[in-house]
DNA sequence: GATAAATTACCGACCAGTCAGTAATTAACA
DNA sequence: TGTTAATTACTGACTGGTCGGTAATTTATC
């Protein structure tokens, strides 16, 4: 009983080998950003993927294989698309940042992928490779992007004089905590929500007040 | 055979009740930070601590319970010393915003401490009652403290007026991520390490002009 | 029916948690 | 103050379950 009936209800097993990848590592991603790398168990990616363990040993050599997999496809595309949009304001360094901002927030942050930052940093040290990679491929190239606007702005005088290499670094950490936050204690605990919209026009202006250079003139 | 000279060389094993459990939570901190909590093994706690594992169970009840104790035992006190230590400016909100930064980082922060905020973030989502203790009992009460620091300087005019709830989130950021990147990127990849108290000066600098309420005066 | 895609059943390493036993300490008695 | 009995901190081998990884088998497609 309850065998009946095999005509075309079934959801027959497809094959779709070049559609798997992609959804196993989506799969991944979000799993080990919610429980984390050690915890998260391979049946249940491949289940969240619409496949079975085995399947997903067909297209990665190992769960480590997978992690990197998942940072790698992950972000490159994202900061490529991210670099384009820039070069729009290229000569109104303010815009820039402004865009640098909403952007990153629109088109990583806000997305699956914005659970990264959480999943690297918990796991840098246990993936030394992997952080090295990301490190080079994505938080220097990033902090780059933003450097470039700092001293753009400050070779044309709308910009203060500021330690570019540490601002960078102070600029880039409201961003990252949003998304940290997003990942973290805003998931579990009920958390009155912050708006993220206001969050970020809340730090442009101060950043933009912060970075004034003639104290009584524009921002 | 081999059981000679039991004279004076031996590490006999100690019996020292009281220091245990201190020693097996920083032990457990130490780790936790640096592997993650899952893919930290209790016996390399316990010998951490320089005992067995066996002895971990006459503390703690389980690996639970353990991480519980951790976060537990680990911020309180120093969040009450730093309420204390805050109210010696409390008439001077510039002065407590600088002191409260560098206090931050100096009692919290660049201690073995300024783990937690990787580590909670991380499990955050695996140990949401944890997470609703941390939240209440150390990131509200921070986050308050820090406003009432923005508070008093708009009330008293030496700030301009700001959303106080999102500027404390903002103002947390950077000092979080210091402490992040201390325990992920800076540890394995070969990072030429930022300096904190340059970060922290640059930081409260850009903060203290981006809150200055006459552009023109004073900063 | 040949080939490739996917599943299922299985293995072995690993690890949280247990417990019978051991060593250190204290108490009792002389 | 030595000897022994009672107590308690501590140990490490063991176990039951879990999970990464593999191999045999089934199913889809041409």
């Amino acid at each position: 009983m309850a065998k009946s009936a095999p005509a075309t209800a079934r959801p027959t097993r497809r094959r779709r080998k070049e559609a798997r990848p992609q959804e196993l590592t989506a799969a991944a991603l979000s799993l080990f950003v919610e429980k984390g790398f050690a915890a998260t168990r391979l049946d249940e990616i491949a289940a969240r993927a619409g496949v079975s363990k085995g399947t997903l040993y067909l297209y990665f050599d190992s769960k480590d294989a997978l992690f990197l997999a998942v940072i790698r496809e992950g972000v490159l595309p994202v900061l490529e698309e991210g670099r384009k949009l820039l070069t729009i304001y290229a000569d109104d360094p303010v815009r820039m940042l402004r865009e640098y901002l909403f952007g990153w927030w629109a088109l990583f942050g806000s997305t699956e992928l914005g659970g990264i930052p959480k999943l690297m940093t918990s796991e840098a040290q246990n993936f030394p490779e992997v952080a090295d990679y990301y490190l080079k491929q994505v938080i220097q190239p990033g902090k780059a992007m933003m450097r470039e606007i700092l001293e753009r702005g400050v070779a044309t005088g709308v910009f203060r004089r500021v330690n570019t290499e540490t601002t960078t670094h102070i600029l880039m950490a409201p961003l990252l905590h949003l998304a940290l936050w997003r990942h973290s204690f805003a998931v579990c605990c009920q958390v009155p929500d912050m708006d993220p919209q206001l969050y970020l026009e809340s730090f442009f202006d101060l950043v933009l007040k912060g970075l004034n250079p003639v104290p009584g003139e524009v921002a």
